[in-house]
RNA sequence: GCCUCGGUAGCUCAGUCGGUAGAGCAAAGGACUGAAAAUCCUUGUGUCGGCGGUUCGAUUCCGCCCUGAGGCA
C-alpha cells in the first residue's frame, strides 16, 4: 500500500458503453467481495423508466443492495451536482455498515465528477437567470460571455447554447468565472480502480441492436404510454423514450422507431467511448474475458 | 419488339454548354465541470453502369451492350 492510499476509501468502479453488460458483471463482483452497488447512471435515477434504461430488475440483483436507482420522479430534475452529493452519502452509508463499494454505470461525467471532486457548491443553478438568458439569441449571449469570461468563451463553441448559458449563469450568480470555479476542485480522496469495458465496434453495435429489440418485447411501448404525460421533462429525453413519444404521436412508423433508437444508441456508445478515452483519471481498459480479468483485479485490489 | 425517362458517395439526389465532381442524410473523429442517454465542433467518402468512337482531353457528345421504372403494340 502506498502512502497516498493509506486510509482512503476504496472504490471499485465499472463503466463502459451502453449494452456491454456492466450490470450483470457488477453483481458478480459485488458478490465476490460482499459489496453494495451505486449506480452511476443519469437516467436510471428516474422512477418508472425501467425497460428503456436497461434498469436492473429485483431478480437480477441477486440480493445485492443498489443505490441511486429510482430516487426521483420523472418530473424532477437530476444533475451531476446531485449525483456527487448523493453518491458521497451512499459511500459513507455503505462503509458504515462494513460493506465494500462498487460503482457501476455509463455516465462518464458523473464518475469523473465524483473522482475529481468537482465543486459545484458555489455556482448554484438559478432558474430565474436561465429563464432570462434563454430569451436572448445565442450570438448575443456569446458576445456577452466573451466580455465577462473570455477564457471560458474561447473554450466553448459559439453555437453551444447550453454551455454559454451556464457559463453566464455562473458569472451572474457568483461574480466568479466558470474558468476559475472549475480549477477549484480538490484532489481525489478515494483509492479506486476504474474499469472501462469495451469491445470492437461491431460487437458493441450488435449488442445494441439485440437489446433494443428486447426492449420492445419487454413492453417499452406500454411503459412510454404510461409516462407520456412527462414528455416535456428532462427524464423523457432519454434514448428510447423521446423516439417512442414521436411514434405514439404518429410522427414515425414502428420500423423507423426501432431503427432510430438503435441509431441514437450507437451514437451514444460512440460518445461514451470518446469520453472515457479523454478522462484524465487513471483507468484500466478490458476488451476480453471481462469476468475473470476483473476478478483478478478485484482480489489484487482488496488484498493489499 | 418499339418508345420514353433513369443508372453519379453507404442512401436520396444535384451537376459538369467537354478540362476526372457536390449537397442532405448515414458514417468516422473530437470537445465536455449543476440538462451529459444532454449539448456542440470537425471530416472524407467516387472505375460518374460497361465497352468502343470522336477529341489534345469524355462522367458530359455519338454508337452498341447491360440494367431499373413507365408507356405502346
Amino acid at each position: 500500500m502506498t502512502k497516498q492510499t493509506i486510509g482512503k476509501q476504496k472504490l471499485f468502479i465499472i463503466t463502459g458503453p451502453t449494452a456491454i453488460g456492466k450490470s450483470s458483471l457488477s453483481i458478480e463482483v459485488a458478490k465476490q467481495i460482499d459489496a453494495e452497488i451505486i449506480s452511476c447512471d443519469s437516467m436510471q435515477v428516474y422512477r418508472g423508466l425501467d425497460i428503456g434504461t436497461g434498469k436492473i430488475t429485483k431478480n437480477e440483483m441477486h440480493g445485492v443492495r443498489h443505490h441511486l436507482i429510482d430516487i426521483v420522479d420523472p418530473s424532477e430534475e437530476y444533475s451531476v451536482a446531485r449525483f456527487v452529493e448523493d453518491s458521497k452519502k451512499a459511500i459513507e452509508d455503505i462503509s458504515r455498515r462494513g460493506k465494500k463499494v462498487v460503482l457501476c454505470g455509463g455516465t462518464g461525467l458523473y464518475i469523473n465528477a465524483l473522482l475529481n471532486n468537482y465543486n459545484f457548491a458555489s455556482a448554484q443553478k438559478s432558474i430565474k437567470t436561465r429563464e432570462v438568458l434563454s430569451k436572448r439569441p445565442t450570438e448575443e449571449l456569446y458576445q456577452e460571455l466573451l466580455m465577462v469570461d473570455d477564457y471560458s468563451a474561447k473554450k466553448i463553441s459559439k453555437n453551444d447554447r447550453k454551455r454559454i448559458i451556464r457559463a453566464l449563469e455562473i458569472f451572474y450568480e457568483t461574480s466568479e468565472k466558470k474558468s476559475e470555479i472549475a480549477t477549484k476542485s480538490s484532489e481525489c480522496k478515494y483509492d479506486y480502480r476504474l474499469i472501462v469495458l469495451s469491445k470492437n465496434r461491431e460487437l458493441i453495435y450488435g449488442g445494441i441492436g439485440k437489446r433494443v429489440d428486447q426492449f420492445f418485447e419487454d413492453g417499452l411501448l406500454d411503459e412510454v404510454k404510461r409516462l407520456i404525460k412527462f414528455c416535456d421533462f428532462q427524464s423523457m429525453q432519454a434514448i428510447g423514450y423521446k423516439e417512442t413519444v414521436q411514434h405514439l404521436n404518429g410522427l414515425i412508423s414502428f420500423d423507423e422507431l426501432k431503427e432510430k433508437i438503435k441509431q441514437n444508441s450507437r451514437r451514444y456508445a460512440k460518445r461514451q467511448l470518446t469520453y472515457f478515452r479523454g478522462m484524465k483519471t487513471e483507468k484500466i481498459w478490458i476488451e476480453d474475458n471481462f469476468l475473470p480479468v476483473m476478478r483478478g483485479i478485484v482480489s489484487d485490489f482488496y488484498e493489499k
